[in-house]
RNA sequence: GCGGGUGUAGCUUAGUGGUAAAGCCCCAGCCUUCCAAGCUGGUCAUGCGGGUUCGAUUCCCGCCACCCGCUCCA
């Protein structure tokens, strides 16, 4: 069991460590903004490459997409999140709630326009008509296109990757062979003004994303949604999560987004916050909603041009009567038959994900009466695979390990160095989470091996110079199941 | 956004209205044949900006950031 208890520890074992500093430090910090540091971002892109692997190379069924952060503002409007601008909020001045307006309602002895706050009743501490100015709730970030002041337009930097996919679907179809039930796969990041960022990297307003789109016939879409539940789940566990810290949790049907039949979310016991279960990743059913709604966008797209480009302005067309024939349908060559598939969506949180990886992996323990930390990552997930020593600094031991570190680099991350007693090599790769660590000793001048050192249980192997790429390779890919 | 708390070296902690201390880490050298050894030397800090003061890391104000609890959000 990890001894981190304190969200603290966690930040300072980032740091220590270089896995993750405070963005813009050096100018005291900017809020919600994290950089990965050396270890870090390789620790970040295995994770990235770990759910790529499993999700598109290890499959058939899935294919890939690398979809651009700015997209043509009508996506917005018909995924239903430039709505969201619609939403004003006001702050209660006697006990500072904040409500939407939207849900305000009026006191019981008054009755007034929606729009007359004087009437409006705070839910919180009751008071009528005292609330500030309407503020507008900005969830999407802005940023213009166009150099030429004069001449530029406001784009949203996507507050999802899905949507990215579901633009492009037509596309895939088009370009490939696929057949339903398949999937599309992206990772890329994505921005959200949330209200409030919480608990280091965990929640912030712009993060990574892994999202798949997962494309099937209407009907089939409960046994694909029950599929990928358990896929996504195992696939934390095979990479190392302790399964006491894991866990998945049904929405309650009011808990449910507008668009979706049912969710699920796999949780991570985190030591920090209310409740500790927080949510790595949502399983989602969505229903044909967003291939529908970008039918009725593509058909509303005459307004955009007359309404002078105002996303504000335009209302979507209603849903034409042959919808399942429309341009977003798939048909299907067995069954002859037209349809709008189902999507079921896995989207996991890269930066989640990987904090959890991280505070999952370590532990202390004691060792001749001192404590020794260390990062017990998955080999998939480790930053450096193996590092490389001289046990001392001559006899050409250096040399040769060097030369032995150059020609493993070839096949992973490898690290060598010579400074210091072997012992505290060895505790600084446990504390970067190295599984393997090779010495050179005096022996591989005499019979050609080398010592190698595992991470876990401190044992040592000699092993015969020959045969070490294979052998690490070997420990490496075969992790756990001996 | 609200309330509370915190901010001294990479980390953990001292301390002070008058030269900012230590341990660990780190770096260099010596030594060293298997788990943070030893010796010598060395680098590095008061979050930012104002104010009070002869002098502020210390007192005051503002800002920034983080943590805890709400609120909000999916």
């Amino acid at each position: 069991m990890a001894k981190i208890t304190k969200l603290d520890d966690i930040v300072s074992l980032c740091k220590r460590r270089g896995f993750i500093f405070q963005s813009s430090e050096i100018y005291g910090g900017l809020a919600s903004c994290y950089d990965y540091g050396p270890l870090g971002s390789e620790l970040k892109r295995n994770v990235r490459q770990a759910w790529w692997k499993s999700m598109v190379q290890m499959r058939d069924d899935i294919v890939g997409l690398d979809s651009s952060i700015l997209m043509h503002p009508m996506v917005w409007k018909s995924s239903g999140h430039a709505d969201k601008f619609a939403d004003y909020i006001v702050e209660c001045k006697k006990c500072n709630a904040r409500s939407r307006v939207d849900h305000l309602e009026d006191a019981p002895d008054k009755s007034s326009t929606p729009d007359d706050l004087t009437t409006k009743v705070c839910p919180n501490c009751s008071e009528v008509g005292n609330f500030t100015e309407p503020m507008p709730f900005r969830l999407m970030f802005e940023t213009k296109m166009g150099a030429n002041a004069d001449d530029t337009m406001t784009l949203f930097l996507r507050p999802e990757t899905a949507q990215g996919i579901f633009a492009n679907f037509k596309n895939v179809l088009d370009s490939t062979r696929v057949k339903i039930p398949f999937g599309i796969a992206q990772i890329g990041k994505s921005f959200r003004n949330e209200v409030t960022t919480k608990a280091f990297t965990f929640r912030t307003r712009e993060f990574e994303q892994a999202e798949l789109e997962f494309f099937c016939e209407p009907g089939t879409d409960e046994y694909w949604y029950n599929t990928w539940k358990e896929t996504r789940f195992n696939w934390y566990i095979n990479l190392g999560i302790k399964k006491e810290n894991l866990r998945l949790r049904e929405h309650d049907k009011d808990e449910l987004a507008h668009y979706a039949k049912g969710c699920v979310d796999v949780e991570y016991k985190f030591p920090f916050g209310s409740g500790d279960w927080q949510e790595l990743e949502g399983v989602a059913n969505r229903t044909d909603y967003d291939l529908r709604q970008h039918q009725r966008g593509i058909r509303s797209m005459s307004q955009w041009y007359e309404k002078g480009r105002d996303l504000t302005k335009v209302e979507l067309v209603e849903e034409a009567p042959d919808y399942h024939k429309g341009p977003l349908s798939y048909f299907d060559e067995q069954q002859k038959k037209r349809y709008i598939p189902y999507v079921i969506e896995p989207s996991a949180g890269i930066d989640r994900s990987t904090l959890a990886f991280l505070v999952d992996a370590y532990d202390e323990e004691e060792v001749n009466g001192k404590t020794r930390n260390l990062l017990r990552f998955h080999p998939e997930l480790a930053p450096i695979k193996v590092a490389v020593f001289p046990l001392v600094k001559k006899d050409g031991m250096p040399e040769a390990a060097q030369a032995i570190a150059k020609s493993l680099k070839k096949h992973f991350a490898c690290f060598y160095d010579e400074k210091g007693a072997v012992g505290r090599r060895y505790r600084r790769q446990d504390e970067a989470g190295t599984p393997l660590c090779v010495t050179v000793d005096g022996d591989y001048k005499e019979n050609g091996t080398v010592t190698v050192r595992h991470r876990d249980t401190m044992e040592q192997e000699s092993v015969s110079g020959d045969q070490l790429l294979n052998y690490l390779r070997d420990k490496l890919e075969n992790w756990g199941n001996k």
